[in-house]
DNA sequence: GTCTTATATCGGTAGTTTACGATGGATATG
DNA sequence: CATATCCATCGTAAACTACCGATATAAGAC
């Protein structure tokens, strides 16, 4: 994953609120923008806005079903993201060309 | 780690310079500003800016040496968001809705 | 004491984000 | 058709972010 999409990501992960939001569409499963509203001190606008943004992000799914739409968890970009977040770290750790602190 | 926390350390993480620096940091032992900046086409007071982020999300320590500051990478830190970071996608994959909830 | 280097911080500008209420376009239901 | 629900989007204001140049401070070097 380009660092621009990672760091896209990770933007999108940097609101309580939408962290919040995730939890709340792992919890529910036909779960509408009106259902997460309920769940939360903000408008159906604000809620609305924060769910696009986890869409553009692509960590969570859109279904329309009737005369609603349903959200639900991106598990592959998920777990896409879980390795993407790994490499960094491992990127981060090894790197050994410094031959470590000595003393 | 709280969310407000865990979404200030993902925020922080989330621009593409900041992931640059931290890779850099990790590259290179004993690391100033000016080193980070001559890395990147970016102004030494945007360079020192980027760096004040990261240190305030607790990803990156200074040590001050004589004339300049020494940045490092907090390793500590880093485990604990990796470990924080597997926790959200553990909270978030094992409530597929298997009805935990009382109603 | 003076000069140099390193760098944090100030001031400013431009762009983005967050929040809200209001609106309009869907999709049912009566 | 009329009505109600759902919800993305618009318009807006406040707050934040990113970037720069300029500056002030602090530590060494001379």
């Amino acid at each position: 994953m380009p660092d621009e999409d990672f760091a896209d990501v990770m933007r999108a992960l940097g609101h309580p609120v939408r962290l919040s939001i995730l939890r709340i569409l792992a919890g529910q499963s036909d779960c509408c923008c009106t259902d997460v509203t309920e769940c939360l001190p903000l408008a159906q606008s604000t809620v609305s806005q924060h769910i696009k943004v986890l869409l553009d992000a692509g960590l969570v799914a859109r279904s329309p079903r009737g005369t609603r739409n349903c959200y639900s968890l991106n598990h592959a970009r998920l777990a896409a993201l879980n390795g993407a977040f790994s490499g960094l770290f491992a990127g981060l750790s090894s790197t050994p060309h410094t031959a470590a602190e000595p003393a």
